[in-house]
RNA sequence: GCCGGAGUGGCGAAAUGGCAGACGCGACGGACUCAAAAUCCGUUAUUGGCAACAAUGUGUGGGUUCAAGUCCCAUCUCCGGUACCA
């Protein structure tokens, strides 16, 4: 009963090809659906196993709201600027556009080899310059609005090969490519202000449905907290600003720590008297890598400043002030206010040099460890706090700040602002210049896109510059604003930039007056249903969501929100459970499975291997399970008979099958609707045939799972082609079956089953389980506690 | 440390507080075959029993309930994310 898959899938992957069957329409009267999944990076090894599964799943659901009836776009793109494809390049020397269309038309091939139902009409990629002149429009419009700004970064060096790495490029301390050392270096860099819209993108998490963990891993990674400042004075006169959470611990503290890098330390240079230590542990400090730094965790270390000291605001008394680097300069304002009687910290630092440990909260034992869980906790050893539960002294200390002028209460955010130069060849170039006379100023429109030039080498330069800067006829350019001499920006955008709005540009790709036309947007716009990976919860989604916000800002988009709906896949991993590499030599190649099983098995096989949003590793043995089903289903056709309805034993089974179907793919639960049409085909091989109408039932339910296969058996038995007609509905009443089985229970356990009709009531349910012999017999001579009944399920009688 | 999530047969896994193990894989037995593959039929949580059946069973220990994989308290392990964030 095998059938030909290869020759089925073929043939109806270019009758959909021909026939546009996916198009999106722009006719903006109907019901639209827009169901996206993340585009890839179209790397050099091609497709991995792990894609199809997010693919598949929302083609399931693009498929099924067509036949509901839906305009709906599933579109597809490439995200293709990028390191791997840089690196390729610099090793063998050929240019990066080459090597991105050649990894292109490889992914757009097995793309369309499973099946999947985008419209292809619609296609990014954001190496296009039709595409990336849109990108660059967006930063300009930033820039024009203050978000975009150049600022002094520690970045990553590499000292080896003397470049400048990204995060992810830096492997425990170490070069990925080299292994050699790497640093930290001070860079100027572009930053995007994306703390700007921290508390928005906070609060309308609330408006959209994304799935709770994705809201609890944004709004940590914002990371909202709520204090004061509060101004230390000095000896020297000048102050020192902290942030703290924790206000009403104020008369504890005992000693001050700033970042090695705070500004305060130069301007005291004069009055230091152990300068020479302080720079020995500044200079420490700025060696040590991130790696390092939190490697040192442990041992807490740092240096006092000798010869100046803090004055505590609420008690004038003078304590000590310390650098050390478990301060960042990055969070609040780069100084802090120890109290080690309730910070773990600032305990162990104390410990270390020997400070006092004042108790301010009663409760703990602070000769043994900091007091850090004292919520609930009263004030002590505190002035006017004394006596007051921790929440009242937050809020009298507050006052008492606001009133004397000494601080005041603060909101502080652990998200920081984009870093968005890369000195990289491969991105899109940023598109401004910079004039002795006028400072940085933006290209005009007109002149976007700015295309990146040819060069000779993609290696990044010996100091760490973009290559960019070796090409002096890229560089030297003439101000747009006074038209004298100035010099280009020679720094490219990071891989995020093409995916933070490519949502929008699917909605009218060849739009070329503006990212996409209002009509367009203001149809399709929101995403009704992005799925996409867990990894992309703090960087792409964060930062899609910022761009939406601003565009929404600057009136081009008309939702706050970018994506109405946000759902996540588990990764697929290899047989041994671990994840797949090539070193791991557990690597299942796409191209492979479809050759010996097809497109409809590997897709049905990813949709039943388990929960979708829990990881899932890969079973060869497994899969056959699914071609085996298949091919029962291909044996339907040699059992057809005529008849439309449901025939009595199957009804309630048709339509309990197509409720649950329908159910669970709304909510993702792609594995039990398979399991649930496996159960009825095996019921209607019971009954030996299938009618017409029952077939066409069966068919249109698998369609999204298999398109070729039940596209290739609903032409061959009606003449008509499946993706063009309808959902199939059920009748809530027929999903019961004519008599169930219930179960009686005696104190808790089963003891009988009866079979009774359906609809039947408490009563005579119970009834009908004290009539049954056996049930009859083992309480005789008990006392009757307690009758339970639950209709149509079972029956628990309680004796003693 | 903190924030998520998960612990159920030989394996992947199912179960609005109501028969634990649906569905699939594998294994075992049978049919077909000269034989094998494929296919079809049957069995398959554990223990005891020829059997009907009984007892036990969802990481561990308690609790709530007529009834707990599911709810509550405590605890262990694993996975993912994040981390001197004041």
């Amino acid at each position: 009963m095998d059938y030909n898959f290869t020759a089925i899938e073929q043939k109806w992957q270019k009758y959909w090809e021909d026939n546009k069957s996916f198009h999106a329409e722009n006719d903006y009267s109907k019901p639209k659906f827009y169901a996206l999944v993340e585009f890839p990076y179209p790397s050099g090894q091609g497709l991995h196993i792990g894609h199809p599964r997010p693919y598949t799943a929302m083609d399931i659901v693009a498929r099924k709201r067509r036949l509901e009836g839906y305009n709906v776009l599933f579109p597809m793109g490439w995200d293709a600027f990028g390191l791997p494809t840089e690196n390729y390049a610099i090793k063998n020397k050929i240019h990066p556009a080459i090597v991105t269309e050649k990894n292109v038309a490889r992914f757009k091939g097995q793309l369309k080899a499973l099946g999947l139902s985008f419209d292809w009409d619609r296609e990014i990629n954001t190496t296009d310059p039709d595409y990336f002149k849109w990108t660059q429009w967006i930063f300009l419009q930033m820039f024009k609005k203050g978000l975009a700004y150049k600022k002094e970064m520690n970045v990553n060096w590499c000292t080896s090969c003397k470049v400048v790495l990204a995060n992810e490029e830096v492997v425990q301390g170490k070069c990925e490519r080299c292994g050699g050392e790497v640093v930290h270096k001070v860079k100027s860099q572009w930053m995007l202000k994306i703390t700007e819209y921290a508390q928005r993108l906070l609060d309308d998490l609330s408006e959209v449905n994304y799935l709770e963990k994705i809201k609890a891993t944004q709004t940590n990674w914002i990371g909202r907290s709520t204090g004061a400042e509060v101004d230390f004075g000095t000896t020297t006169g000048d102050k020192l600003t902290v942030y703290t959470t924790r206000p009403d611990t104020l008369f504890g503290a005992t000693y001050m720590v700033i970042a090695p890098e705070h500004p305060n330390i130069e301007k005291w240079a004069d009055l230091l008297t152990n300068m020479d230590e302080i720079r020995a542990y500044q200079e420490l400090a700025a060696k040590k890598s991130d790696f390092d730094r939190t490697e040192m965790n442990k041992d807490k270390t740092g240096v006092e400043l000798k010869g100046v000291k803090a004055i505590n605001p609420v008690n004038g008394k003078e304590i000590p002030i310390f650098i050390s680097d478990y301060v960042l300069m990055t969070y609040g304002t780069g100084a802090i206010m120890a109290v080690p009687a309730h910070d773990t910290r600032d305990y162990e630092f104390a410990k270390v040099f020997n400070l006092p440990i004042i108790e301010v909260v009663k409760g703990g034992d602070v000769t043994k460890e900091a007091f850090t869980d004292c919520a609930t906790g009263i004030m002590t050893n505190s002035g006017f706090l004394d006596g007051l539960s921790v929440e009242d002294a937050k809020i009298k200390i507050k006052e008492w700040l606001e009133e004397t002028g000494k601080g005041k209460s603060k909101v502080n955010y652990k998200l920081r602002d984009w870093v968005f130069s890369r000195q990289r060849y491969w991105g899109e170039p940023i598109p401004v210049v910079y004039c002795e006379k006028c400072g940085w100023v933006a290209l005009p429109e007109s002149e976007l896109p700015l295309k990146l030039p040819d060069v000779e080498s993609y290696m990044p330069t010996d100091n760490g510059e973009s290559p960019l800067a070796t090409l002096e006829s890229f560089i030297n350019t003439t101000c747009p604003c006074c038209g004298g001499p100035a010099k280009r920006e020679t720094d490219t955008m990071p891989q995020w930039a093409g995916s933070s709005w490519y949502y929008l540009r699917y909605c009218d790709p060849h739009n070329k007056d503006a990212i996409a036309s209002k009509e367009a947007l203001d149809y399709w716009m929101p995403v009704d249903w992005y799925n996409g990976g867990m990894e992309h919860t703090t960087l792409h989604l964060l930062y899609s969501r910022f761009w939406h916000k601003f565009l929404y800002d600057e009136g081009v988009v008309g939702t706050k929100e970018p994506y109405m709906k946000r759902t996540s896949h588990g990764m697929i991993l290899g047989e041994d459970g671990q994840k797949m590499s090539k070193s791991r030599g557990n690597v299942i190649n796409p191209d492979d499975v479809i050759k010996t099983y097809g497109a409809d098995t590997l897709r049905l096989y990813e949709m039943f291997i388990g929960d979708f949003e829990k990881t899932a590793p890969w079973s060869p043995s497994s899969i056959k399970g699914c071609k085996r089903f298949l091919d029962r289903v291909w044996g339907l056709q040699d059992i057809i008979t005529e008849g439309d309805g449901y025939r009595k034993p199957l009804e309630a089974s048709f339509h309990k099958t197509i409720k649950k179907v329908s159910e669970d793919i709304e909510s993702l639960k792609f594995n039990t609707a398979i399991a649930s049409l496996m159960a009825l085909i095996n019921e209607i091989y019971a009954q030996g045939s299938i009618t017409k109408g029952e077939f066409k039932t069966f068919i249109t339910l698998l369609n999204p799972f298999a398109p070729h296969i039940t596209e290739e058996m609903y032409n061959t038995v009606f003449g008509e082609v499946l993706s063009k007609q309808q959902w199939v509905a059920y009748d809530e009443n027929l999903c019961v079956d004519e008599s169930v089985e219930i179960v009686v229970q005696i104190n808790g356990k089963v003891r009988a089953k009866l079979t009774v009709p359906a609809g039947i009531d408490k009563d005579k349910q119970i009834e009908l389980a004290m009539a049954d012999p056996s049930v009859k017999s083992q309480i005789e001579g008990k006392t009757i506690v307690k009758q339970i009944a639950v209709p149509g399920k079972l029956v628990n009688i309680v004796v003693k």
